[in-house]
DNA sequence: CTGCTACACTAACGATCGTTAGTTAAAGTC
DNA sequence: GACTTTAACTAACGATCGTTAGTGTAGCAG
């Protein structure tokens, strides 16, 4: 009856995302109808399977698009660092990408950070495995950092987990109307992430 | 017909508690059905009614307790502060508490966390209202170390939500299990966060 | 023993859910 | 101009939702 487009492209399709993400990182994934995402976009309910082959679709789609676009900025960020880039460089560039995107894109953030479990069982997995992915670049730049002496920590992997949901957070309750822009944010972030590795000198009681 | 207890105190009334803070932390709100949580306890969901309400009540219900506890396990923190606490003693004590509690009620943390838009327009308004107060207690031993100047801080607003946030997100990863325990945990928190406020001395470029 | 209360049950209500079938109208192609 | 495709529609399916009504029964108070 209704072709079920492997990824649809229409200008339809655009409105159905874009009101989608914004309902599910609004409102979550199952208090969110296909009649309300549908009424957003000024069709009925049915027509929204003229692009899309079911609800959990859309939201694969949504998570798939939101998960490239974070490890594009990070590969972007990559691409831009000096040359023998010393851990503080990686570890402010990797930061300042991470903060920016979730004040810059915080539907797609809340979606990625906590309506995984919505997805089936496979795309749930391939879900975690690019958070995976994503989480070891930062590990991966603490480590090194810890190898050359530069960085200081009692455990890594928690404070790897600090540092990524700090950050993550930010997509909760930043707005670009507030006071601050997101290069200050990331300013702040980065400020944050650095003293958090680094030795503290202190105990000057003399 | 059936009586609406204003807040339920026999046995099963509290395994429906039970029942239903783990499914609403795991599944969320909307996902869990009263028919899910009745055959957890072993009912059926008709019976939920002779000890609450409504769904949304046993929510609410969850809810207060889960502030309740929150805020006992801090004032309970601070009451063991020694006699003239510096900042840090104060900062330490509090992100203690704060990291204990989302490692040891993850369930109930999960819920306060990320289940409030759940709650009726009312309770929502209250259970924000003492998110707030929760929160501004740590944001004072954080301005008062600013104060004193024992803390420094880009920004002393998002340094607040970062460390009450990495915090948080300890409910969603920490397993008793693992090889962490929750002092330890702890420990490692209250260094990031002392870290986080302590000036870099840093730039010893000479 | 009687009566009341507590608490479980079955059955069902109306609403809403995701989804499908089948229809219609417009746009594009030959 | 005929034909195919696209994408909207109405209508409805069966499932499930929170909730209510009414019933049965065990335990306890008098």
């Amino acid at each position: 009856m209704h072709p079920v487009p492997e990824a649809a492209i229409s200008a339809t399709a655009d409105e159905i995302r874009e009101a989608a993400l914004e309902q599910f990182a609004r409102d979550g994934y199952s208090s969110t109808s296909m009649r309300d995402i549908a009424s957003s976009v000024g069709i009925k309910a049915a027509s929204l399977y003229n692009h899309f082959g079911s609800k959990e679709a859309i939201l694969w789609d949504l998570t798939l698009t939101a998960f490239e676009e974070l490890l594009r900025c990070r590969d972007l960020a990559i691409a831009n660092l000096p040359d023998n880039p010393t851990p503080q460089d990686r570890l402010a560039c990797l930061v300042t990408s991470h903060v920016a995107f979730h004040a810059r894109n915080s539907n797609q953030a809340l979606l990625v950070n906590s309506q995984l479990a919505a997805l089936s069982k496979t795309h749930y997995r391939k879900a975690v495995a690019m958070r995976a992915q994503y989480e070891a670049t930062m590990r991966e730049v603490i480590d090194e950092g810890i190898t050359k002496g530069v960085f200081t920590t009692i455990d890594a992997r928690v404070t790897t987990f600090a540092i990524l949901q700090m950050g993550m957070a930010v997509s909760g309750w930043f707005r670009p109307e507030g006071p601050l822009t997101v290069s200050d944010l990331c300013a702040i972030y980065v400020d944050l992430a650095a003293k958090m590795l680094t030795p503290l000198p202190l105990k000057r009681k003399e």
